[in-house]
DNA sequence: TTGGGTGCAAAGGCTTTGCATGTGA
DNA sequence: TCACATGCAAAGCCTTTGCACCCAA
């Protein structure tokens, strides 16, 4: 994919930072999966697909990297990893989506959804507050479809 | 406080546990700073004042338990430290009440507010979603107040 | 009495850092 | 060329665990 190589080419150099191969390649796995969530092991086990040699040091100083210039997201579910995804600067499709995570306590898979309802809420705060909104992250603890409708409630771990 | 202990009394006895100095201690050290969101380090040093020979491992096995019990609650403000509050299921007055927390990024300053705006987003998301959603966890970066005022944006880590 | 609870120290596990080497601009 | 980037290994740091002792019930 020459488009998204070049995209964070592009991205790379506007923020200062030299191209290489390793950051184009946690780039491009963490595009590919936009919903997975991945943790900085997981990124390194990708990665090391195509490059064998990179170091988990590498993956632990370019995601860290990446979140400061919000390209891509960080994501604490509480389970003692960090985990990433690629953010709204780093997606194609620029479209200003924030998005929710429902997270199952019964299966631990994450699910992600649109919505912009929590606008009328910073709206709100900032009135009553007097506190400047920028940013959030929602969390929704739960019962998945598959899990409520599954008879038997234990289930692996996925994530 | 005789109520504050008779209470914690109550409530460790009937989920089965003994009830012990320790565990009295940091239900209370929560307990009177409601909206501090200490750490296992800091429990540890406010219960250490006055039973000095409290253990860390104590504190950390003692808020685990809690935790699962709901006495208390997790809170993750994403600076490497997992932090806790004094729960609904701890608190005198056991109202029901949704709060969410702002997290200044110049003081890093934590503010807790009160609010029910998620209950139409919850239901929401039962319907499209298919998702029972029992809790949430939301978390709104920002100014505060002060900071936004104040001319030199540049000041201490108070938490 | 006695099984759960505690303290201490060691071990775990994720993340960061130091340093010599490699490499993009 | 040369400052930035990387790999490797060691160190950091929060948290958990093993074990013997202690104490609430």
């Amino acid at each position: 994919m020459p488009n998204k190589n070049e995209r964070f080419k592009t991205l790379l150099k506007q923020n200062g930072l030299k191209v290489t191969t390793q950051r184009i390649l946690i780039l491009e796995a963490l595009e590919e999966r936009p919903d997975k969530h991945l943790t900085a092991e997981e990124i390194y086990e990708c990665v090391k697909e195509q490059n064998p040699d990179i170091g988990l040091a590498t993956v632990y100083r370019t995601i860290q990297l990446l979140s400061e210039l919000n390209l891509i997201d960080k994501l604490n579910l509480g389970d003692g990893y960090v985990r990433y995804e690629i953010g709204q600067l780093g997606r194609e499709d620029q479209v200003q989506h924030h998005h929710h995570h429902l997270i199952c306590l019964n299966c631990s898979n994450v699910f992600t959804v649109q919505d912009d309802l929590l606008e009328t809420l910073e709206q709100r705060i900032s009135e009553v507050m007097d506190f400047e909104v920028v940013d959030h992250e929602v969390k929704l603890y739960g019962y998945c479809k598959d899990c409520r409708n599954k008879p038997n409630k234990t289930e692996q771990k996925i994530i």
